[in-house]
DNA sequence: CGGCAGATTGACTAACTTCAATCTTGGTGG
DNA sequence: CCACCAAGATTGAAGTTAGTCAATCTGCCG
């Protein structure tokens, strides 16, 4: 019964599986569980698939790749691509996953994936069968209401995100994807003052709509104010109401 | 007893085909039913509350408004707005709804309205309290994946409008507001090649991360190319594949 | 050690904003 | 019913920001 549809996840290389039944799953302790009884994780544990790894660079799903697996992110860190519909080519960075989040919820709309995933580092994510998710969701108030809430709430990051886009001079996106990933990388426990971009500079200038040129200038003349130190992809931040001022 | 069609394709159909038990609620025939049984309709007719009438101007609910109603727009357009947390004022038009739109899905993430909702026009609303649907969400396996369905759908409505503000130019995002818009009328009946745009210019400008005398001027140039035919809040659309190419 | 993707920096340019001056329209009170 | 007023719309000119093009520079990986 417990049909992994491995065949459908369109990784070219040979996914590896966990034995163990996903002991140390982000999912199981962080992105979904908040809130719930004790009962209620186990019933949610029995839904959960191994999670698998993927290496740096490697798609975890393309557009149009059929919707039947929630993901949750382990380990690593994972960015979405979307493409203009307008087929000129254009395309964005859209989120940046950490461990912990949940991602391909846009699948439910059409059924289908609306994004590329591409793993930024070597990384590991939970798989979860939907079908087997969407009874856990009838059969368990608090597991359909937590996942309500994630879907709600990556609305209102989508909904700060375009804001940033409409809103912000290309110094202050900067400065807010900073301070955001100072925030989050804290909230799961990591130092928050120093840490390693994943993206390329081309990568964050997509995501802020900006250039990559404009992004590096931006880096540059915040190291020269003394609000960071960067050394390439590694960002120190020396002050951050400074960071916030602006 | 009419059947409503169950298919397992996600576009909405022509409002048209529902108008004939189109009576009192859009939610109930053109937002939520969609791929539901007839049994499983008038279940959710249980739950659904009398329509309330808001007037041009008037606010629905607002930021850190307890979220404990769903609503879907009967008739009318509605606005909603949302403020930068940054607290300098700055706020940016988020979304434009029309009739059959679902409204307030936000609220989930922490309980409370992430956003204004104030009305373009004198409108109508259904009002459907939270406790009860969610009941028949868990009763109703059909009903849960439309909501489902529904807040993914929001999510990737969001997330073509932040590619849009952030690999646009301003004339192409101009184009696209309007092209979208037409299509939007269009699935509910009304004329989409000639629509009254309830959005002021400054309105529009802060929709589509402009200013309002940028979309002044782009609406006066597509006009001078014979794209479009303006008269205030009046458009008419003229070469929609003009329109398409820019 | 060499090749190459990514990063930085500079000079120039295009796009959009800002400021300002009318013009138009819709609602309201006399 | 009309005149008036205020809000919205349009258009112009000047100013800024960020984009484009191009030339190095750096560091990583085989």
């Amino acid at each position: 019964m417990q049909t992994i549809h491995e065949t459908s996840v369109p990784l070219p290389s040979a996914p590896s599986r966990h034995a163990a039944h996903c002991s140390t799953c982000a999912l199981r302790h962080y992105c979904l569980p908040q809130g719930l009884s004790s009962e209620d994780v186990v019933r949610l544990q029995k839904v959960i698939v191994n999670a698998r790894a993927i290496k740096r660079g490697e798609t975890l799903f393309r557009v149009g790749d059929t919707f039947d697996t929630l993901y949750a992110i382990r380990s690593g860190s994972i960015k979405t691509v979307v493409s203009t519909s307008n087929g000129n080519g254009r395309e964005q960075v859209m989120g940046l996953h950490l461990s912990g989040d949940a991602l391909g919820l846009e699948g439910f709309d059409n059924g289908r994936h609306a994004c590329h995933a591409i793993a930024l580092e070597d990384s590991s994510v939970c798989l979860i069968p939907y079908v087997h998710f969407e009874r856990s969701c009838r059969e368990t108030g608090a597991i359909q209401r937590r996942l309500l809430q994630l879907m709600s709430r990556e609305m209102v990051r989508k909904t700060a995100q375009t804001l940033m886009l409409g809103t912000l001079r290309a110094d202050e996106r900067v400065a807010a994807l900073l301070l955001d990933l100072s925030g989050r990388l804290t909230r799961r426990g990591y130092a928050g003052n120093e840490f390693n971009l994943r993206l390329t500079r081309d990568d964050m200038g997509s995501f802020l709509g900006i250039t990559l040129e404009t992004v590096s200038r931006t880096l540059s003349r915040f190291q020269a104010k003394g609000l960071i130190n960067t050394n390439g992809k590694l960002i120190r931040i020396l002050d951050f109401d400074g960071l916030r001022a602006i």
